[in-house]
DNA sequence: GGCATCCTCTGACTAGAGTCAGAGGATGGA
DNA sequence: TCCATCCTCTGACTCTAGTCAGAGGATGCC
């Protein structure tokens, strides 16, 4: 790896910890330790249970329990059995741990201004502009790629949320019924997979393949959440699904797709996709692409 | 302030401290609490008297006493009386110290890696880029301008880099014996004053102003260090000189200075300046300059 | 030489942030 | 109905990271 960048991203790590770091915790943990203050912002305005709670901050339960004490002792939250489930707990924020956390919420503008404050109008935009990227980036970083079934519920949000875009992006609209989309059963194995992608644990995007006997690999279903485009993750995708389809035996890979997606239809050239022939009658396709693969 | 810029702004944070905080511990602390570990940094390789430890990390002198004890009996540091002042001490690294030292710098290596490992060429390159801006405009909010002594150290300092760099960039070089250059005792009170820039205490540029009675005042030895350029630091110095040139009842301010300064040049121009002739005759000058301040 | 001041160290504390090993109620399946 | 499993809680610890109040040697100045 590049040493320069190297160097750049220690500096980088050094100032950042030194002014957001140490400000943080002196904005946030002013009044309250800061394990209570993280909690209290993880509990949400509709509440939360207690092992949610543990997964998301990744603390022991002894710990959290102690900390749940201390605010249900300051009355800030109330913690109750679930209905359903009367193991498992609910917490749950008070008027008065609404207020709490508001005032937590208020601290961190503060602190984000704090950072804005001493810059002129020309230097705040372009530090929140150069902030923006360095977050996508880091995000980008953190995108992780699972399979999963294609009726989990992580690919269930992901599917409803690709056809409702379709359904505006398409000059025509965009029927389910219509068109020739696989059964879930098609992206299962042994006859295809389903990707997902997540950052910290939310679905932000999805890719489908199927894999027909003694036939080419199809991709099916590729799909990124607006928010976490230009972070490379089609490509991701698209490099995932070949090696995917190369390791099943399968030395073409293609796919259909609608005039509509341009960015999409600009990927799978860069990527090395040439359109071919119309292999399909799929009704909403207009292009008809297709790579050789080792 | 701007409400879509404070929640990018908390967006960065959250993710940064996410990141690069989370990891930080986790690579440096590995072995060894973190206290212990900067302060293993902050001695660096020619050593460091306790108290110079004590004032840079902000520590109190009991705990101080303690981690270098713990430091001590690992071998890692030796602690001697100062020759001159046998109140001071002064803590060495010794040769395991050294290698440990070594051992975090790697770390800080390994760390910086892992944020840039996942990611491909194009996305790496526009991350360190990113991480730069905002190393920058951060730093830039962490500058501080005091008014000190001309004799002053810092001052020195800054004047010595000055003279160099105009000495390099002027076409037939510069020799401060030729020049107009004021005495230190008109950049004192009552007759001038200097001002210095510092980050983290460090010199990163100079100005003064001369105010002589019934006068015009004067800018002179206005300085930015190379690697704190872009940072609007000049026009900051102007501003500031400005105001005080004002305070003292001055409603002219003036400058000469030579045509190798571009920036300089395009910078007196943007801040309102009018070139006039010239008002006296300094041999390097080829532009004088004057503005009507309130 | 005497005394205030400086610098460092030690002892005695505190608070936060966790960890670990059960206890004990709730649930679900055989 | 019984038993394994799940979820949460409690008690008993540990480690960091600090703070505070002096003790005691070294120095500088009168």
């Amino acid at each position: 790896m590049d040493p320069s960048q190297i160097d750049q991203v220690r500096r980088f790590n050094r100032t950042v910890t030194e002014r957001v770091g140490v400000l943080h915790d002196r904005y946030l943990g002013r009044d309250r330790p800061i394990g209570e203050a993280r909690l209290l912002w993880e509990i949400g305005e509709r509440g939360q249970d207690v092992r949610r709670l543990r997964e998301r901050l990744g603390l022991d339960s002894g710990y959290v329990s102690r900390l749940l004490r201390a605010l249900e002792s300051d009355g800030l939250v109330t913690v109750e059995p679930q209905p359903r489930d009367r193991r498992v707990r609910t917490v749950r924020l008070t008027d008065a741990g609404r207020a709490e956390r508001a005032t937590l919420d208020g601290r961190s503008d503060e602190l984000a201004g704090s950072l804005l404050e001493p810059l002129n109008t020309t230097q705040r935009a372009r530090l929140v502009a150069a902030m923006a990227e360095v977050d996508r980036l880091l995000t980008a970083a953190t995108v992780v790629l699972d399979v999963v079934d294609p009726d989990h519920p992580d690919a269930q949000y992901c599917l409803r949320s690709y056809f409702m875009e379709l359904r505006h992006r398409f000059e025509d609209g965009f029927d389910p019924a219509r068109s020739l989309l696989p059964s879930a059963g098609e992206l299962r194995p042994p006859h295809g997979l389903f990707l997902i992608a997540r950052t910290h644990g939310e679905p932000i995007g999805c890719a489908g393949l199927k894999l027909p006997p003694r036939a080419p690999a199809e991709i099916k279903r590729m799909w990124v959440a607006p928010h976490a485009r230009g972070l490379g993750l089609g490509r991701r995708f698209l490099a995932e699904l070949e090696a995917r389809a190369a390791q099943h035996g399968r030395n073409v890979l293609r796919l259909d797709t609608n005039k509509a997606l341009g960015a999409a239809i600009g990927l799978y050239h860069s990527f090395g996709f040439q359109e071919v022939a119309a292999f399909n009658d799929e009704p909403y396709a207009h292009y008809w692409f297709e790579k050789r693969i080792t």
